[in-house]
DNA sequence: CGGGTCACGTTATACGTAACACTAAGACGT
DNA sequence: ACGTCTTAGTGTTACGTATAACGTGACCCG
């Protein structure tokens, strides 16, 4: 509904090639319906209503409560409809100084866990007419060529999760709204913070093998130093000691499917008793468990349990589907959103959030095998 | 507004301000908007170096060929650098009526195979100034409020994989240089074209089937009206055709593991002699043939071959991993962006580029079990 | 009846940049 | 001596928008 004018598109033969200008310099009246590459300014629209540009501004603009009436602040609306009127928002930008554009930085954007976390923060910035750029910040990002060069220039605010911390630091200096993902409250300083309850999500998980009997548990631990990964170790870690006769082993990897494949293998021929479940940072690593195990003539779960990070596809494209914990991975990209919003607004960003995680019990997970 | 009296520290030398405000008594009120710290214009820099705001951007716009003298054209580099002088781009963008950021559209962004042309694309306008700013279109554009109606004022060009084509085809008639990813050609027209050499996927993985002995293969098809899906079964077909005794079936599934595994589940029990080879359009759905073959009581390779398509990190994380083909998604990207920097220079695109592809063996595909 | 408020608009800037038009002096050819 | 070219600059303008500053009549009220 709405569009009417898409009916006009058709015309595939682009032969109707600009300058329709027609010479005619008399001509300055409403501008024939064609529109096309010229563009149309708020200036046009003024002379198709018979009112002044300002007026536009104004009315476009929603703040003509008690200025212009509302006979021409509609005939400024049909006229702006008519014309296919767009603002340019370069020219808004410099007026304003500002540009409704945010930047999401991202460790890596080939992963599906933030992609869904772009997703989530895009559809909230939609919705308030801001618009999101996306830096998959490359290895750390200080050595390439300085990606916020530009972002100062152009940008209103930043989301990011937590990493690069000293750029970021220095972005946050300078002046320029922060809101950070998951991060440490004291390691860089922000306007706002969205934190994703990781530390109940390791919790979980250790509960539900302690609950199923396991005491000898080994962490495939993620080999990068991050605030999330320090929480889940030391989440784990305290669950665990709380059983008296439970113990907790560390394997450390770098999170690649070979990696979790090598790291569950040292894990299950380690000397002394074997563990019989595998605790692992994320679905990645627990799919490389998986394929250490059954290497090794192991089941899973009747030999050994296995548990992953973050309810990717793949948790349930593996054989068996992985015990995962689920993030809300598109809420905390909007709430990160909608926070910045909240800065950018002058509103007093909420509360610091932490969003729940959800343990999601799967076939990967089993009693342990009895002795 | 009500910021009044913020906190203005003044900068070292601003003071030499020449207010001229001519007779009015009433201060102009230097607007309070100030977000951050002042900003460091060209005129800035000018000042700083003893010369006109015009030769500063001539200078830092390279194009003081024969214009400034050596000297001057070091002073000013070494005044914007001192002062860190960044320019705006609102105001750079307002001037020249270009943006140099482009718009990057994909069917979904929580696919790995997006992102990572993405990231491909990314780098090579980065490379070029450009910015890169992604809109992941949910399920077909149109019924949501237009995305493109900012893009219109705000992007220099569009990159967009195969959809959406009557939108599309839209903004190209209104001039916007658009590039489209596996088009195709004679489905929307663009300025330029990169394709994947999809058929060619699709052959490799056929013969390599066929010379392994199969000889009854069953094509999970996605169940999705896209050109790239089309080649696909095309050229499959094709293949087995050649082949005398050969015989190709087809089942049609979404993209996801569980449509993997019910199509699977029906494709092995079908009536008549049980296929010896799954033909899966994508890993997700290869994923989901293994699970239905294994919960048949079949293996894989031996009782039922499985190829996916994509070489997706989930190719690697399931057991046995999957033969499937390898598409160059970062390059895929880069050679798009590449030519839309092309179009956007006035250069004559490359001719439309055909990237090609690779069959990966792996352990998922062996000769078809003896009858 | 004169000053004040209101409703309704218009004029006139300013944002920061790029580029056109112009000046001015020396070099050079004839 | 004169015109032309080259080098080295500066002054000025325009991009399109949002808003402060400025008029108008008309109406209200003491």
């Amino acid at each position: 509904m709405t569009e009417e004018g898409a009916a006009r598109a058709g015309t595939p033969g682009a032969e109707a090639r600009t300058t329709g200008s027609t010479g005619a310099a008399t001509r300055p009246a409403t501008a024939p319906a064609g529109t096309d590459t010229a563009r149309v300014t708020s200036k046009d629209v003024a002379r198709a209503a018979g009112v002044s540009q300002a007026a536009v501004s104004l009315v476009l603009g929603d703040k003509w409560r008690g200025r212009v009436s509302l006979a021409k602040a509609d005939a400024v609306r049909a006229a702006a409809r008519e014309l296919g009127y767009r603002p340019n928002l370069a020219a808004r930008s410099l007026r304003l100084g500002r540009t409704r554009t945010a930047l999401l930085v991202v460790p890596a954007l080939t992963t599906e866990f933030f992609a869904r976390v772009y997703t989530g923060a895009a559809r909230i910035a939609a919705d308030s007419g801001f618009g999101l750029v996306l830096y998959p910040s490359p290895e750390g990002i200080g050595p390439a060529r300085d990606p916020f060069d530009s972002a100062r220039a152009t940008l209103d605010g930043v989301i990011a999760s937590s990493m690069a911390t000293d750029a970021l630091t220095a972005l946050y200096g300078e002046g320029l709204p922060l809101v950070m993902l998951d991060n440490d409250p004291e390691d860089t300083p922000a306007a706002a913070t969205v934190n994703l309850d990781i530390a109940d999500g390791a919790r979980q998980t250790a509960r539900h093998l302690l609950g199923l009997g396991h005491r000898r548990l080994t962490h495939l631990a993620a080999a990068v130093d991050s605030w999330t990964f320090h929480l889940r170790a030391n989440a784990l870690a305290d669950a665990v000691r709380a059983v008296p006769d439970a113990a907790l082993r560390t394997e450390a990897a770098p999170l690649t499917v070979d990696a979790g494949l090598h790291a569950a293998h040292a894990a299950l021929t380690a000397p002394g008793p074997r563990p019989t479940a595998l605790v692992c940072d994320d679905d990645i690593l627990a799919a490389g468990a998986c394929k250490a195990a059954r290497r090794l003539g192991l089941r899973v779960p009747e030999d050994v349990s296995v548990t992953g990070f973050d309810d990717l596809a793949l948790a349930t494209a593996v054989e068996p589907e992985l015990t995962t914990v689920r993030l809300p991975a598109e809420e905390f990209g909007a709430a990160g959103m909608r926070a910045l919003i909240d800065v950018l607004a002058g509103r007093p960003p909420a509360a610091p959030t932490t969003l729940p995680v959800e343990l999601i019990t799967r076939g990967s997970t089993a009693a342990p095998p009895r002795p």
